[in-house]
DNA sequence: TTACCTGCAAACCGTTTGCCGGGAT
DNA sequence: ATCCCGGCAAACGGTTTGCAGGTAA
C-alpha cells in the first residue's frame, strides 16, 4: 500500500483515543489538522486499515460502525439498552484459553474455528440497571 | 398492539425458516401470499416483533440485518471471511452457566450485567479454513 | 512515468417516515 | 366511532463510487 499523509493521520487519530470513534468523529478530528480532507478519504482509509488489520471495526445494531485502534487482544461489551461500548480486557491468557475451550464444548464447535478476540458481548451497563427501577 | 394479517404472516415466515432471513427475503416470501404488501410494512413489523421479543435481530459488519424466529436460547457464529451465520445451541444449561461465570472472571464484569444468549461469536467456517491453502 | 491516491459530488441502498385511506376493536 | 395500521412514495443517512487532477515510488 502506497504511503499517504491522510492515512497516517487517520491511523494516529484512531490509535490515540479510547472512545471507539465513528467515521464522522475521525473526520472532524482530521479536519482540524488537514482542513481539505474529504469524508470519502476517511472512509476509504478506515476500510483499508481494517483490511490490513491495523484497526478494528465494531458493528452493532442501531449504531453506525465504530473503530478501535487498540492492538492488544480484547473484547467489547455493548449495553443492549443504551448502546454504550465498554472495553473488556482479559485478566490472563489462561482464562482466555479456558474460555475458548468452554465455548467449543458448550456449542460443539472446533477450536480452530473460534476467534474469541474482538467478540462483541451483550450486556446491560450499571447505569441502565439502576434506572430500571 | 392491534392485530394485523400482515404481522401474522411476517411472523410465521420468520418462524418457519432457519436461514436467518433478511427483510428483503421476508418481503419476497410475503408477496407470494399477499401481493399488495409493501416493504415498509415488512420493516415496521419486523421492528415491532423484535421490540416485543418475538424474533431476534442479527446485525453483523458488512451485511444487512437478519432476523431469527427461533425462540430457544442460542447464540450465533459468523464466519469472519464469508459472513455465513451458524446457529450455536448450547449442550446444557450447566455449561451456559459455567460460561457466564468464566466471562465474568476473565473480564472482571458482574454477573448481573452479562447477557450471553444471542451473542454473535466470531469464527471461521470449515469451508473458509479449507480454502485458505 | 505510472500507478495509486485524494477531493468532490453524485449515486447508492437499506431503512424510515409522512400522508391518507382502510380495517380492527 | 376511534385510532392503529398498511400502502405508497419520498426522504434519510451512512457509506461508496466515478471522475479528473495530484502525489508517492
Amino acid at each position: 500500500m502506497k504511503y499517504s499523509k491522510q492515512r497516517d493521520l487517520i491511523l494516529s487519530i484512531v490509535r490515540n483515543t479510547t472512545i471507539h470513534p465513528s467515521a464522522e468523529w475521525v473526520y472532524e478530528q482530521a479536519k482540524k489538522e488537514m482542513p481539505s480532507i474529504g469524508i470519502a478519504t476517511v472512509y476509504r482509509n478506515l476500510n483499508a486499515l481494517v483490511g490490513s488489520g491495523e484497526i478494528e471495526r465494531i458493528t452493532a445494531a442501531g449504531h453506525v460502525d465504530r473503530f478501535d485502534g487498540q492492538v492488544s487482544e480484547h473484547c467489547h461489551m455493548q449495553c443492549v439498552r443504551c448502546g454504550k461500548l465498554i472495553d473488556l480486557y482479559p485478566d490472563s491468557e489462561e482464562n482466555m484459553e479456558r474460555l475458548r475451550e468452554l465455548i467449543c464444548e458448550t456449542f460443539g464447535v472446533e477450536d480452530k474455528n473460534v476467534r474469541i478476540s474482538r467478540t462483541l458481548l451483550r450486556g446491560v451497563c450499571n447505569k441502565c440497571i439502576d434506572s430500571e427501577n
